[in-house]
RNA sequence: CGCGGAGUAGAGCAACCCGGUAGCUCGUCGGGCUCAUAACCCGGAGGUUGUAGGUUCAAAUCCUGCCUCCGCAA
């Protein structure tokens, strides 16, 4: 079959590496333009383009796919299938009406929970304990079409989203190459999505990582792991930012106003609204390497009953 | 030149402003106490202070170049 691929991120390269091994023609492989990034502005590739290059495949990046941009390269390309993952960009009706087998998505998350970007994180966040990934057939609207196949995964208590990206990015690899089989042997099955029950998540920002201390510890918790590595949460201390890596719910609860340092035992606690706490595990001060609590408190970055701030 | 912080024993830091041969917490090694211990007590090892040069009687400390790491921003 030959098959255009689209995608942008880390996420989507195990599905592109995937199909290179699966025998299929890869004519083309679409992915966002360079950007500038790193503290010099670098102009850097899209992993997608970096693995797409090491297989010899068409490198397409397009500013636009509106207005026929896009249809004009598929008529050069001639896809039976267009596999997209999570390629950054909504795909127009007459792209995705163009090639014999349509457009399939792989969509990390268990549809039609989280539809729009970084499901992941968001099901981390909310604490979910199964997650999956889920193949649709694409139509004009975000994350709505049918569903080919799904592909679940339990999410563990301390499991941040960084772990979770891994092992779906695996898992949608293989329900990929499941899809693709059975589009090409007519056995799958389409089954609309179930849209009253339908959850839209945005894009993270960097604020949503600020640590508001009056939670609950299993929120705060879950907002640490659902936001690490990117964007990560963060308080400050002393008037620096401190970034908070990784940490656990702690059996202890402690008196004191949220964001009150504990130190018991050696373990670095932090009173929550709830009276319970969280043990900081691994954190990164302002201008530092990141490093584990016993380090941090070692070299006196907090001392018992010291207050985190709440940054606005 | 986008803004800023930092490179000192295995780890995290102090001493730098007001030059004078390096200190703290932890780890590590040995010994002691204890039914026992990640606890406690005693003792030891471990650093040409990122690198190259300059100023000086003397530089971790002041000046200059270079390398590296990191926060913000993207």
């Amino acid at each position: 079959m030959k098959i255009a691929f689209m995608g942008t991120p880390d996420f989507s390269v195990p599905c592109l590496r995937a199909l290179a091994e699966s025998g299929h023609e890869i004519v083309g492989v679409f992915c966002q333009p360079d950007k500038p990034v790193g503290r010099k502005q670098e102009l850097h590739q899209p992993p997608v383009k970096q693995e797409a290059l090491r297989h010899g495949f068409r490198v397409l990046q397009p500013t636009s796919l509106r207005g026929g941009q896009g249809v004009a390269l598929l008529k050069e390309l001639q896809p039976d299938l267009v596999i997209v993952v999570a390629y950054g960009k909504i795909l127009p009706a007459d792209f995705l009406a163009f090639p014999k087998y349509g457009c399939v998505n792989i969509h990390a998350s268990l549809l039609p929970k989280y539809r729009g970007a970084s499901p992941i994180h968001w099901a981390v966040m909310a604490g979910d304990a199964q997650t999956g990934v889920t193949v649709m057939q694409m139509d004009e609207g975000m994350d709505t079409g049918d569903i080919l196949l799904v592909k679940k995964l339990p999410i563990p208590p301390d499991a941040t989203t960084e772990e979770m990206f891994e092992r779906l990015s695996e898992l949608g690899a293989a329900a990929m190459l499941e899809a693709i089989r059975g589009i090409e042997e007519g056995t799958l099955t389409r089954t609309p999505q179930d849209h009253a029950a339908a959850t839209t998540v945005g894009l993270l920002t960097k604020e949503m990582g600020a640590i508001d201390w009056r939670k609950p510890a299993k929120e705060i918790h879950n907002l640490i792991r659902g936001l690490y590595s990117w964007p990560g949460a963060y308080t400050s201390l002393h008037g620096k930012r401190l970034k908070l890596l990784r940490a656990r719910c702690s059996d202890k609860s402690g008196k004191g106003a949220p964001g009150t340092v504990l130190i018991q035992n050696g373990a670095l606690l932090v009173v929550c609204g709830d009276g319970q706490c969280v043990e900081l595990l691994e954190v990164q001060p302002e201008g530092k390497k990141r490093m584990d609590a016993a380090s941090f408190l070692n070299g006196r970055g907090a001392a018992d009953g010291d207050q985190f701030e709440m940054t606005e």
